[in-house]
DNA sequence: AGTTATAAGCTAATTCTATTAGTTTGTCAA
DNA sequence: TTGACAAACTAATAGAATTAGCTTATAACT
């Protein structure tokens, strides 16, 4: 048996990620990473802190990798079509990486600075989006609120297919954006 | 060893629901519930078709349980006042009941009729409320999947801790329905 | 270049989980 | 009272995570 160095950090996150994202979280299992990744399942631990390091590890990627597509769905807009915009790259992240997406949403432990910063980087592109509506200290915090719920609970309800009957899934966003966008304006 | 004859499908759904509110769902294991029961973990397969069995059981008693707090919370209300009175009890059974909740959530199987009527049920309820807005039948879905996504979203971002800030979550919420409602009347 | 310390990957063992097979025995109905 | 059924059991299997400890590739330092 080879016993090459091939692992690292990223490689073994990378790989959790593709499985997380096509089996759902819940169905991953170092085994299975590290049967991807032709390595016997302790090697996984020189890289990784267990199931529960990964998981956080995986945490931390899906919160970047957001932040970064909603910056870029955000740049050269303003006002409402910045809020359609990131609003609907997060939904499409969400679609096409949802082990990534739900790994993200589990609360980062109160000691992990560096999660919780990533979470906090994510909010600091909404606040900038919402910008123009010039809410104040508490209004701009409901608010955030309320558009994490709304785009939160509709991918979700998505994924898992809450949502069966044969009608337009993007026309249903648009208006519930909409009526956010609205009522922002009053 | 006694070996009376002490179980039946209920209590093994009762002891799980009060060991997935308490703990989470995820966290519900078969040793738990049967040690909670007194009893070996394989004399529940006499009433629960294995973990995936009782998850699905408690669905379906979570989303019973869900309807009935949504239809007593609605009684003797109607527009506006019923609807802000059922997104309250809902979020209040998420709540009080997040592991039954978390169960209900999973889009039932496709030959599960029972499951998926217990389903449709529950959004006859919401359907009953919507009815004096006179929403065509395609505004009416949009609008029903709107007001899950804004309830359900909000319900588990809760949950999971995701509102860190010292900030009133009753005013969040309450701020984010009238919104809601604002935008059906328009 | 040769040596050595470190750490990567391994095997082996433990524990916890779910599940199935097959046995015993309490319970209810004839 | 008895006999069939079903409930609870024991035992065994399989797969998951985790830890301990061994081996050896690798890279740093003479």
């Amino acid at each position: 048996m080879a016993r090459k160095r091939t692992l690292d950090r990223m490689a073994v996150v990378a790989a959790a990620a593709e499985l997380a994202d096509r089996d759902g979280l819940e169905r991953l299992t170092l085994a299975q990473v590290a049967e991807r990744l032709n390595v016997r399942v302790p090697s996984l631990y020189n890289h990784v802190d267990g199931l529960a390091g990964l998981q956080r590890d995986l945490a931390l990627a899906g919160m970047r990798a957001a932040t970064d597509t909603l910056r870029r769905a955000a740049v050269g807009l303003a006002g409402d079509a910045a809020l359609f915009a990131i609003a609907d790259a997060y939904r499409t992240f969400a679609h096409e990486h949802y082990g990534l997406y739900s790994a993200g949403l589990r609360a980062p432990a109160a000691d992990d600075a560096e999660l919780q910063a990533a979470g906090a980087e994510l909010i600091e592109v909404v606040i900038a989006v919402l910008q123009p509506y010039r809410l104040d200290e508490i209004a701009l915090i409901h608010t955030i609120r309320g558009l994490r719920s709304i785009v939160h609970g509709f991918v979700t309800l998505e994924a898992q297919g809450g949502f069966g009957l044969p009608v337009d899934c993007d026309e249903s966003f648009r208006r519930l954006m909409q009526l956010f966008v609205g009522g922002l304006h009053t």
